[in-house]
Parts: C-alpha cells; sequence; structure tokens
DNA sequence: TATATTCTGAGACTCATTCTCAATAATAAA
DNA sequence: TTTATTATTGAGAATGAGTCTCAGAATATA
C-alpha cells in the first residue's frame, strides 16, 4: 500500500522516531488520490479506528509535506488540502469555484518558462502555485 | 490621487453609500503600489489621522476586491496581501520566502497556455493564482 | 424636517491551526 | 532485559486573521 520505506527514511532524516500514529497517518495519505482537509483525514482515520488527534495529525503532516511525501494546497478558502506525491508526477490545479471539484494539469512549457523567469530576475526557484480557478462542465 | 470616480461608481453598482471611511480605505489603498495585509493598511490609515475599525475595514476592501479596484494576494501564511490594481497592469508573483520581498512578472505565453488547458478541459477561466517562491538575489 | 435605511465601531465570535504540558511510548544505556 | 533518557502524544487551551452582531451614527428619501 504505503511504501513504509519513505516514512521511515524521512524520519530518520529528521532525527525524529518511527509511531504508530506517524504510519497510521501515512497510510492513509497513500490511502487516495484525493485532495482533502485536515479534518476529513482526521475522521478517516477515527473511521478505520485509528485514533490520532489533530495535533499529532497536523504535526505528522507537517513532517510529510517538508519531506516532499506530501504537498499541501492552499485554496484560499481558510483550509489547506493535502495530497501524497508518491502516486502522481508533479502537476498544478484546476479548481472549480461553484462545486469545488480540483483537476490537475501539466504543461512543460509553462514550466519552462517560470524557470527562465526566475532565472532573469537572478533568483533561485524553490516551488510555485499555478491554480486555475474555473467554472467545470458540470457547473455551466 | 485616487481616482474618486472609480470608487463611487463602484458603491453605486452595488447599491452602497459613498462614506468617508470607504473613501480614506479607498485613498490608503491608492497611495503606495506595495502589497500590504490588513493590519499594515489599518495602522497606515491611523497614522494619518483617519481612523477606521477594522471591522469597516476589511467590508471596505471585499467591495474594492469584487470591483476589482483591488487584488487580494493569499501567499499561504494567513494573512491576506492587497494591491490596488489601478496603477498596473495585470500581473503575477515572486516571493522571496527569506525576506519577504515581493516581485511582479508578466508572460504572455504563460498567460496562453493557461489558456488553452481550461479551453481544453471544456472549463470556464474566471481567474488564476500563479506565484513563484524564490531566494530573491539579496537573500543567496 | 421627519422617517426610513444603511453604515459604523467595539468587541464578541469563529474556526483552522498551533501550543502546552503531563502522561505515555520509543530508544539508548546498563 | 531492565532501567534511564528522550521524544511523542493527546486533551484542551491558546492564537490570530477575519467575520458577525447590534446599538448608535450617518445618509438618503418623503
Amino acid at each position: 500500500m504505503s511504501p513504509p520505506d519513505l516514512l521511515k527514511k524521512a524520519l530518520k532524516k529528521e532525527g525524529l522516531r518511527y509511531t504508530h500514529q506517524r504510519q497510521s497517518i501515512w497510510d492513509e495519505m497513500c490511502a487516495t488520490n484525493d485532495h482533502r482537509d485536515a479534518e476529513e483525514i482526521y475522521l478517516s482515520l477515527r473511521n478505520k479506528g485509528k485514533n490520532v488527534s489533530r495535533a499529532t495529525l497536523y504535526r505528522t503532516i507537517d513532517v510529510l509535506v517538508n519531506n516532499r511525501l506530501v504537498r499541501k494546497l492552499e485554496l484560499g478558502d481558510g483550509r489547506a488540502r493535502y495530497e501524497n506525491k508518491i502516486n502522481s508526477a508533479h502537476h498544478d490545479h484546476l479548481i472549480c469555484i461553484q462545486c469545488g471539484k480540483i483537476e490537475e494539469f501539466m504543461d512543460d512549457e509553462i514550466e519552462e518558462r517560470q524557470n527562465e523567469i526566475v532565472k532573469d530576475f537572478g533568483f533561485k526557484m524553490i516551488r510555485h502555485i499555478h491554480q486555475l480557478f474555473v467554472i467545470c462542465n458540470d457547473c455551466q
């Protein structure tokens, strides 16, 4: 299911301990390719009998995000969404402002232009956010 | 300084009254091309003897954003930034993750590709967010 | 001017996220 | 393996940007 080594490696790299809770959270993150908020992940864990506190959930997600196992999506509505990064190549997002549906896109040309822009400024690219807010076909 | 007609027109369109506070806030938004958070704008108003409540500030900024006089920037740190839209053409942002400096960029090729992507999905583009998080030249 | 309606401000409230700290679990040492 | 050390956890308190409430103030209408 979820590649156990990736979690253990990340924890070791950070000097953190391997615990049941952290494994449960990583399993849960890998269980779907959805873009879920913390509460959805929390409740899904509870449903499966894996009781992990919100505090631990947030703390663990931070570790996963910092180690590029999970991606954090900020859509501007006050709730972050999370998706695992191991089942998919790099992509950005289209978000329907009506129904909330999230689709993924990837465009080499855009990626390339981005890098050139940053280089032209003499800066160093760390990461980027590219979100297209749309009305999807179902909502038109 | 700030084009007074734009504010009055927007308020009229929304069926809202023209008040001192709303004019002060619009003046303040036009006073700089910075990307400031609500608290900075609030304090700057106070400094100038224009006492406007936070409630009114947020409410008015909403109106300005909805009428495209002001742009709201969500950088993922929990504080929205605002910039007036009347002194500048469309652009996106580079943000230094070290010092917080914000630069602007605009790329026709990217804009075009974006539109094509949305069209290919059969969606309708509403708006987009494109942020490049970097380490700027001063911070390297 | 009188009346109706909208706006404002102070502070209470919300809600996602972070923090605190005593109890617990994982690791290291003996 | 037992003990000692150190990190982790969970419950709930705290945080903080932003929103809401509602009585009094300002503006518009008759």
